[in-house]
DNA sequence: TTGCAGCATTGATTTAAATCAATGCCCGTG
DNA sequence: CACGGGCATTGATTTAAATCAATGCTGCAA
């Protein structure tokens, strides 16, 4: 019945380690070769963002003493369902997906996490989702023990934890809707959108976009299938809405109309 | 197109207001005629489960003296979307509903509510989606600021609302994999299961389930029509799953199997 | 008591998305 | 360069759930 459906990529690869004492980080998806700074997090990129952001020198610099960069190869896993929750992660480059299956192997991703976001979760000491790398990762990997010793002494730490908890619940509520009464139209215009809102820059006449996932993941994120989503990119360039140079990347040439389909306004 | 979708219980109403300073908890839907005590949460139900929990009697003394028990009627608003998030809330009595609607009137349902547990967000000091009652429902209103005073010097309660919002988000993902990639009868199977787990007694042979909410919210929640709603509760009846003496009332028949089709196992 | 409004159920029909199936394209490898 | 595998796209068909429509039940109000 759902054959289609089933997980895909599903190698349920050990964990790719490949624990790397720091990596200066780039934004492609090679990892830099170690170059054993005094304190790596002093020239991190994703500091402004992640949850670290409120440490003062003097802590950041214990910090980094207690954290490790890992590379994860592409569809390997950060961690996985049910593994004990021992670390949370910042994601400094690439993406990594979250995933919950069924069963029978149908799988939902729920989320999309990239450069800055946290990533991590603590039910019982146990994790819920399994988190993989959608293309070749490099992530900061933060001691549960370590988050904690922090949030006690660093009010601002707790409050970017509260802060990034309530963003996630927000999102995760708006994603409901999406999954629950959107068409697969204004799924895939919502889709889109969202990772124009992740560029930095504002959203002018023409966006370019690339992802790093493939049809598959999009699919079970948005709760269709690879064909439905294939058709309907299609549909969306048609009218003349999207350029599509290659399947990763697009160019969005209509924001405004774009945005107002994923709000089901049209 | 989405006739059968348009929000029901539309009713815009203002937000039912109608402060208590206490009421004592009944677990009916009569509100407590008002016995002023001095401190009102010292006989509270919901404290073991609430995030005042961790508070010692002197510092729960002075909480008691900073909320408000609010009685809010079937159908009107605990708050609504974009007013400004200055509360939160603990579910006292009764049942509220999550909601966020799409600008042509679809809706979904992200949560339901009840007894202990937290009400509130907080993304950029707005709420982000309507909490109405579901029934007459009693709520402790607590105020933002009230929290945040305790949440620094407590740090049992910074944890237990860590630990909710955990929880809320778990909750919340496995609901996407429910809304994207579940039959509708792995739906009503699943949400049948959620509301069992809500009781406190452990589950036997048979077990007794009331809904406060009719089938246009238990549709909303699922991610379907009334319609099928109806039919797949039709459905699991003629499994011999179910008995529903009254919309109102089930009798799981056969929890374990329930659960099963619920993970999509059979 | 009757009548009505609001739910819930059930049936008939339509339709949109899943499924089944074939083809094409790109890239890496032999 | 040719081949093969993995993705993506497109077409044909099926099917499950939405829609449209009618009926029934319950409880409240006139």
């Amino acid at each position: 019945m759902f054959d289609s459906l089933k997980a895909r990529d599903a190698a349920p690869t050990e964990c790719g380690a490949q624990i790397f004492r720091f990596g200066r980080p780039d934004n492609n998806t090679q990892a830099s070769r170690n170059s054993a700074l005094a304190s790596p997090c002093a020239s991190c990129k994703v500091r402004g963002k992640a949850v670290c952001a409120g440490l003062n020198d003097e802590e950041m610099e214990d910090f980094s003493r207690n954290i490790h960069t890992r590379l994860v190869k592409a569809g390997k896993a950060v961690y996985r369902e049910s593994e004990a929750a021992d670390n949370f992660y910042t994601v400094v480059t690439g993406e990594v997906r979250l995933a919950n299956l069924l069963g029978d192997g149908r799988r939902q991703l729920t989320a999309f996490k990239s450069a800055g976001d946290l990533l991590g979760e603590n039910k019982k000491g146990f994790y819920q989702s399994d988190a993989e790398a959608v293309c070749d990762t490099i992530v900061c990997q933060i001691p549960l023990s370590l988050l904690e010793k922090y949030s006690n002494d660093v009010p601002a730490m707790y409050a970017s934890l509260a802060t990034k908890a309530q963003e996630e619940l927000c999102e995760l509520r708006h994603h409901a809707v999406l999954l629950g009464r959107k068409t697969p139209l204004e799924k895939i215009a919502t889709f889109l959108c969202g990772r124009m809102d992740k560029l930095d820059g504002k959203q002018e006449d023409q966006v370019a976009i690339d992802l790093t996932m493939g049809r598959g993941d999009v699919a079970d994120f948005l709760g269709l299938t690879i064909e439905t989503v294939s058709r309907t990119i299609t549909k969306l360039k048609n009218m003349g809405l999207l350029l599509v140079p290659n399947p990763h990347h697009f160019v969005i040439r209509n924001p405004a109309r774009l945005r107002r389909i994923a709000e089901g306004e049209e």
